[in-house]
DNA sequence: ATGAAAGCGCTAACAT
DNA sequence: ATGTTAGCGCTTTCAT
């Protein structure tokens, strides 16, 4: 029989309500006898049983706040479903979601969204964070208020974060390297079309290739394309570079913009001579995956994403304790047109 | 706020004793009583409260019985972990989980074992059921005794099981194909390794890869070879075939006996001019994934695997309803020296 | 600072 | 057949 609060409470001579303030440091008790408790408890090896712990809560339950890029961008539609899918799964331990979604990746945007959110006095927050000073400075100030927050796909330096829940960018880039190392025969060359090099974590994931890429020297990386993340600019220069660079052979894309760049090469009808290598499952990929113009495609689980971030973030308000890793990487997961997934 | 047990009672006008007998089919209530609690209950859109549920049995746990092929077999550990690992999430909500490990496919052996933990008193047994009829039939008579059955990575025809969790076979060899067509430059010989052609769900990969493979008439498959699931029989099977046919560039590893066969390829050192294709990510395949003697491996989650089994068997006995889908299919992830992610 | 007791939603044993 | 009540382990309010 697993050790609850009575036997602690028993074992020390106190009753169960200061056994419970003591273990969760809710003050107004002893200081010698809450040593004493604590000592007994784990000597006991007393583990508290988060089934009890929710029910009595569940008067009040924990209040989350979502902040997500999903406008227009179909992966943050994955990363919700996974997060709606752990709030359904945690309804009875009582808990309170409320979802804002954004377009895009102005900082100053998000700064204004994060505010919003932080008032509406919830006691954790899951964002996908920009890169940003001010940024930064909010999101520390409110962890210094006892608001937790976990940052969900995307990292942010010298953030006192609970967590971070995403891939390991670096390595899918190797990731890519490799698919278009070993499907690649004869002489090639390669574009690669991604967000901006100022965006460090998508940098990673050309870095990444590129260093994989070392080992095939039949294929040329020879053009870079910086699309800015948005689909149509991402269509206009795809044409652009196809109609000018007629010898290109392969397409990278790094992130978003893939939808709009297959668009143009069918309206070039390049389709037969092309092949391209993207990331993530989202529909235009699939379709392409499912025609044989991408080759392959790199998953990072966006719904374990979701999913993880809000039952992370949820257990660590609860059980008031930081998750055992701070870091929780996603794993990486080549695609081809037969174990599409989505 | 959620709908409980005591409003359905105010609004019926009986006890929630009553209330909770009827909704849960216990017995000795009035069977117009109970249908008419059951319509407010659907009305009022009443969701029984898993936590409180949980809490209130707790007293007699629900008691389940685990029995896997995993001796000898380092995939079949990873389902292990995945299921001790779902039953350290359920620790509080009340769960007995007795382990019992057995070696091969043996079903005179299986069905010894089946009978052994069905008498020490299960609700529930999670099983790598093999094809026989006994088996078949013992399965079928716990159910109707009202012990459920989930079958975990190998499913099993006509047997009214809650559930089977595993991959799709049949997929998971078109996905193989897939990757060896790709990655495959001109003319190539291949020797795919099985186990037996009469395992059915074996097979299923063999001619999912076939099926493929035509679409790559540079490849000609040109040995079977048949090792029983077992890394003797396969190292020397291989050893014999690889100094017989000289012809022989690719070898396809379908199950059990990868270990084995990677072992006589070193043996020969023909590691530089051979390419294989594995399943899973044991260890043998993870260190011949880095030296480049594997290009790819296909990997079908066995830990998800293991923790939905006995999430989903834990679930289905708790609140006494058969599982949303009666075949949960895990992705599957195709691996490069990259990605690996064990 | 500490104790006592009510209550979270449900189950199960005991009454009627 | 139905109602009543104690209790699962924990939190929280109210006394002391």
């Amino acid at each position: 029989m697993p050790v609850t609060i009575k036997d602690i409470a028993k074992a020390a001579n106190v009753s169960r309500g200061t056994v419970d303030r003591a273990l969760n440091d809710r003050g107004g008790v002893n200081p010698d006898v809450a040593a004493q408790i604590k000592a007994i408890a784990a000597e006991l090896g007393y583990k508290p049983n988060t089934i009890a712990k929710a029910l009595a809560t569940h008067a009040n339950p924990i209040r989350l706040g979502v902040l997500i890029n999903s406008l227009g961008n179909p992966f943050f539609d994955k990363v919700l479903d996974g997060i709606r899918h752990a709030q359904e799964n945690l309804r009875d331990f009582g808990i309170n979601v409320e979802i804002r979604k954004i377009r895009g990746y102005d900082p100053q945007r998000q700064l204004h969204e994060i505010k919003l959110l932080r008032d509406t006095d919830i006691d954790g927050m899951i964002i996908t964070p920009v890169s940003d000073e001010k940024v930064r400075s909010e999101l520390n100030s409110m962890i210094r208020n006892g608001i937790q927050v976990v940052c969900c796909n995307m990292d942010i330096d010298d953030v006192n974060y609970q967590a971070y829940v995403g891939c390991d960018y670096y390595c899918s880039g190797q990731t890519a390297g490799e698919i278009i190392g070993t499907t690649t025969h004869g002489e090639a060359n390669l574009a690669v079309i991604t967000s901006s090099h100022a965006l460090y974590y998508h940098e990673m994931r050309v870095k990444g290739c590129e260093s994989v890429l070392q080992q095939y020297p039949n294929i040329h990386i020879c053009e870079y394309i910086e699309a800015g993340d948005d689909e149509d600019i991402s269509y206009h220069e795809v044409k652009r570079l196809l109609k000018q660079n007629k010898k290109i052979d392969i397409l990278y894309f790094v992130t978003g913009g893939t939808t709009g760049g297959l668009q143009a090469i069918h309206e070039l009808d390049q389709e037969e001579r092309l092949k391209v290598y993207t990331f993530d499952q989202i529909p235009a990929v699939i379709d392409d995956l499912k025609s044989g113009l991408v080759v392959a495609t790199i998953d990072q689980q966006p719904f374990a994403q979701g999913e993880i971030s809000l039952r992370t973030l949820f257990e660590s308000i609860l059980s008031r304790q930081t998750p055992a890793r701070k870091r929780i990487i996603t794993e990486l997961n080549i695609k081809n047109r037969y174990n599409i997934s989505y």
